[in-house]
Formats: C-alpha cells, structure tokens, sequence
DNA sequence: AATGAATGAGGATTCATTCAT
DNA sequence: TATGAATGAATCCTCATTCAT
C-alpha cells in the first residue's frame, strides 16, 4: 500500500466527481470511461485507467465519496435523535433532505444500488444496520414484531426509491421537509403497535 | 397485421423465454443478443433479428409474456378480495407467491422497471392503478390521510424489492406465503388509521 | 432453357416492378430483397431468391423492363426524325418527354448505370450506338470532325443528369418539352460547324 | 478546437488516403471500413472509428483532402485564365489534365458526387459557381442565351463522366491534354453564339 | 409453384484496457 | 505523472441466399 501523492489524489478526486455527475445523468449502464473524461474534460480514457484499477476501482472510490457526502449530512440528524422511533424518523427525514443538498450524489448512488454494483461495505451494510435498529427496537417493545428482514428490505428500497423520484427533479426545502415527514409517519405506523410512542 | 405461422409463433415464444431467463440471471443491461442466442440453443443473433424488429421489440414481447402470466396468476386472487384493504392484501400476497411460480419472470420484469426500459400499458400503468385504489380507499374512509404518490411510490417499490429478493433464491410455498402476509400487514398498518378495519 | 409459365412471368413481372420503382425511390446501393419484397407484397425474399437467380439476373430483368419501357416510347420519335441532327434532336427530346411519362423507370435505370451494374445490351450499347451515329454524320458533313468516343460519354452523361434531375420532381409537359429543346439546341451546336443545317 | 498531435494527423492522412483510394477501386458503395483497414495495412476497423467520428466525418475528410488536391492543381490554370471563355476552357481542360496526376483521388470524388454523399461546400457549391460564371459571361455578351441551370448539369456532368472514363485506365499526358481540348472545344462552341471570340 | 425459416457473413460503432513514450 | 494511440471483443442490425416442406 503505497502512499498517494497529492497530485495523484487531486485527480481521482477530480475524476469521481465527474463520474458520480455522470452517472447521475445517464446511469450506472451508460456511464462508460469515454463519457466520464469527457465530463471531466480529460482527453482521453487512459488517463482513468492509470488512476484507477478498472471500472470496479471506480465504482467503489464513486460510493466511498458519496458515502463520504452523505454521512457528513446525515450524522447530525441522527445524533440528534434520542430513542429507536425518532432516529427512524431522523434517517428517513435526513435521507429525503439530503435529496437537496447533493441530489446527483443521491442519483448516482441509488442507480448503483439498484444495479448491484457496489460491494461497499457502507452499502452492503446499510441492511444489517437496519435490522440491528429495528431487532433491539422490538426488544425494547418500542417496535412490534415483524420479520426483521423483509421489512428492511421493504422500507429501504421504498425509501430509494421516493428519494431517487424526488432527486429527479429536486423540489424546495419545504416540500422536501414535508415529503421527508409523510414517509417516517408511514414508516412509523408500519412499525410500531399503535401510533407513536416512544 | 400479418399473421403469425406456428412455427414463428412457438419461436418467438422460445426466444421470448430464453430472453426472460437471461435477463433474470444476468440483469437487463446484460442481456445481449448472443447471450440470449446461445442461451436459447440458437446458433446466431440475426435470427433474433430475424423475428424481431429489435431489441425494443423483444423486450415488449418480454414484458407482454410476463403480464400474461403474472397477470393470470394474480387475477383470481384480485377478483376474490372484497374491500379496499382486502385488495390491498390479496395485491401483495398474491405478487410475493407469485415467485414460487414463475421467479424468472419475476425478477426479470423487476429488473426491466428498474431500468425505466418498459414502455408497456401494464407497467407504467401500476403507478395509476395504486394511487387511484388509494384516493378511491381515502374517500370510503378505509385509508387515512396520506400523499398518495409518495406512499404509492415507497410501496410499489418496497414489494419490489422484497419480492425481487425472493425470487433471487426461491423459498418453499409457505415461507413465501407468511413472507406475503407479513408483507401485507405492514402495509394494512402504513395505509390505515388503526390495525385493519374494513 | 425452358419455357416459363404464366403464373412464373406475371411473377417476375410484379417483382420486377416493384424492384424499379423502389430503385427509383431509395437509390440501387439500398434497394435491398427485404424492401423490395415489402413494396411488392411479398412476405418474405425467399420469393424473390427462387424467381431469380440472384441479384445481378434481378436487375438484369429490370433494365430490359425499362428499356422496353423507353425504347417504345422513344421510338415513334426517332423513326419520325429524318437526318444525323435531327436524330439526334429526337432522341435528346424523346428522352426527356419520356420523364413525363415513366419517372420511377428513368430514375431507376440512371442510378444502375451510375453504378455500373448494367450488363445489358443496351446500356452498354448505347456508346456504341451514339458514337456510330456520330460517324456517320461526320461522314456525311454534318457533323464536324472530334473524337467521338469522348463527345459521346460526354452527351449522353450530361444527358442523364439533366434526365435525373427532371426525374426527381416531374415538370409538367410544356416545360418538359422546353428543357427538351433547349439540352437539344446545346448539343447540336456543339457537334456541328455552325448552328444548324441538316 | 483540440489540436491535433503529429501522430494523429498522419495517421488520420494515411486512412484518408486508404479511403480514397478504396472508393476508388470499388465504388463508395463498398468501401466499407473493415476494406479500408485492410487496405491501409490496420488490423481493425476500430482504429478507423477511434480517428474519425463516423463514416460521415471521413468521407468528409476524404473530400477535403480531394479538394485540397485538386484546388491546388487548377487554380494555377484558372488564374493564368483571361476572360469567360478562357476560364472555361482553363477549367474543363485542368480538370482533365488532373487525372495524369491523380487518378484516384478524382475517381472518388466522382463517385462521390454521383452518391450524393458530399455535404462540402466545394462540392455542393460547383454548380452555382458555374450558374454564375454562365450568367456573367451572358450579360458580358460573351455566352449566348441558354438554360444556365440545365446547360450546368449537363456540362458538368458531361465532363465528370470523361474525367472518370479517362480515370479508370489513365492515358499519357499528351493524350490528356488532347482529350482536354477536345472537351473544352466541345462546350465552348455550345455555349457561344458562333465559334469563340472574348 | 411457393414460402416461411434459418443462416452466417458483414455492416458501423462503442467499450475497457494496455502500452510506449 | 500523464497521455495519446492502439486494440480487439462485443454491441445490434441488415443482407442475400439456401433449404425443407
């Protein structure tokens, strides 16, 4: 493992940034090395493969920054949320928030989920964490019981899924806030016994 | 509108298969020609080309073959629920058993929507259908207040996801059936104002 | 050789219209069997393949369809005309007024002579007719001394190009016969010592 | 505008000069890429693509290089030129002349025009320049009255058509420079009232 | 006499990757 | 450290022709 310069470092930055935007823009499909340098305004292809082992290189740098944006936003939210309901409602909350702030980030990111193409352990984990939250939740008797799993699944893909429809055509804050709350609400009653409670 | 010879009728529907297949496998964006070619035992792509105007028009096929039978499976349980709710249950029940039957088909047409390449009345009608079965629920009182859109959006793709996932390793008939109600009672219990009523 | 049928000559004759006027309309370089089999009807090439021996007896037939076509046309006109120049008057202007009368046959036969697909006959002998005639009016004085191989390529290209041009959208008859005579006077000045006199 | 390298340049100039000379050979028709490689010694028709934006951009590049050729070979003719007819004459016969030079290059561009698969101004914009020069040369007394259009198409035609003949299987110089001034003899005397005068 | 089916070569183009400089 | 050049496989699609029925 060697060191990276910092011209070196500079680059890869400059290169996942375009191929996040491009992604973004086109797809995870159709975002090909000739398009991204493009975008990046290099000449050619090759200087991609010099920086990066392939496409998969790429791919995994593209997840690990926009995790990097991400968690960045996202963290205070969740720190500031006290009890297993209210940091749902945080990440959920946050999550569509986060649509307004980097909304190719979060475009890029749900392409790439959708097409199993990342091995990140920041998105492979993201299920287990859920689980985890929602298992101690039911142990604490502030969810009710539910197949752990398949609601995981359920609610995360559901919340890509409006957020990737949302980041398509960015709205204000206002709206975002109020989307953000219509889905913890529905998370929250799909949940938990009876209402809110804890 | 010529008609069709059996023989080309019984290719297309070989080729038909091979394709469904070979996109459940490999995904969408994967599924060439020539791998359906070779999946399908042919010995060349042009006789794709051959009965079928392109690619687009192979995957209508698909699509269509796929709505045929999901939506032959589906319908009985549709046509026996009574009630907004009922439907609502018998909706998603019906969709996570229906993996036991046909998984290919499954993940393949999950695989197609995602990839926002379906032109088909059938698919890009679902949105419509859920969010007026919704609205018509909100108005009878069965479903409480909610964005329609939005919560038709996390939904139709929460049971995507779960279903997909199901189909990626196919359980027997009746995990799938608890996976189904599981399903539906988190559902009942988003859409709904206090557990199930009507 | 054996003898054709009726059922096999009406065929090939519907084949061979179809296949002129999509020359006509496409250009020789894409006139394909496919396309000619949709213009005449036919559900598939197959037809074509067993009615002719390949592309090259396809065309062979479509040039001696419009060199009947023209050849009957432009006739009364020749045999009308009495001497070298007015001969040649006669076929200039028959040759345009034939535009008038089968533009898909004069499109389609310049587009095969420009791409030198002709075998027959008569395309390929109507150098030798031209420079001939030119012979002879030298012969006889009325035509003055040149080389008359070039002159020949010479008119008769030129000839065709302004044929084409009319062919690509028809004028009506007066304007046709005008142009007629205008190429005619053109060509009669330039073979002769001094404007007209046979 | 991105400058272009030594490398690139030669490189596109050596495939330009392949194209040519393939168009040349077999006709624009059948000058396929995978011909072109072959010919300019290339072990793919990839490398073409990765030079050229598509078959359009080289067949443009082909054009301009045949221009360039061209232009520089009669423009030395054309200025020695005085008068209407003296530049007609510089035309038809430098024109003819250029085939001892460069046969294949005038080939193509025949086949070329007569595909009309030029979008060059050169090439498009010869006939206005000989409509015009006609015009002029009528008002200045020098041409007689005729049809500037239809005399242009058939003039021009007419001696793209010896050009090409002449191309196929190039004659020594003299015998050029008589075809030439045969040529040019042919179409002063058809477009002046009475032998040549200015 | 006819036809639908099949074939396989060939069309242009895009792609990720390698390599010498 | 960077880059332009080259590669060759893979993409979908069209073509004329053959063949069994």
């Amino acid at each position: 493992m060697r060191a990276r310069t910092f011209t070196e470092t500079s680059r890869r930055a400059q290169i996942v940034t375009a191929a996040i935007e491009v992604i973004a823009e086109v797809g995870y499909a159709k975002a090909s090395f000739s398009r991204i340098a493009t975008h990046a305004g290099l000449s050619s292809t090759g200087m991609i493969s010099y920086h990066f082992a392939g496409k998969d290189d790429l791919l995994a740098a593209c997840v690990a920054e926009i995790e990097r944006v991400t968690g960045s936003f996202m963290e205070p939210y969740l720190e500031g949320a006290d009890g297993h309901v209210a940091q749902l409602r945080a990440y959920v909350e946050s999550n569509v928030a986060l649509v307004g702030e980097h909304p190719a980030a979060v475009r890029a990111l749900i392409d790439i989920v959708r097409n199993g193409a990342a091995t990140s352990p920041g998105v492979s984990g993201r299920p287990a964490v859920f689980e985890e939250h929602f298992r101690a939740g039911q142990e604490a008797g502030v969810f009710r019981p539910f197949d752990v799993r398949a609601v995981t699944i359920a609610l995360t893909s559901g919340l890509d899924a409006v957020v990737a429809t949302a980041a398509a055509d960015p709205p204000g804050p206002a709206e975002l806030a109020r989307l953000g709350r219509e889905l913890a609400d529905l998370y929250v009653r799909a949940t938990t016994s009876e209402g809110e409670s804890a």
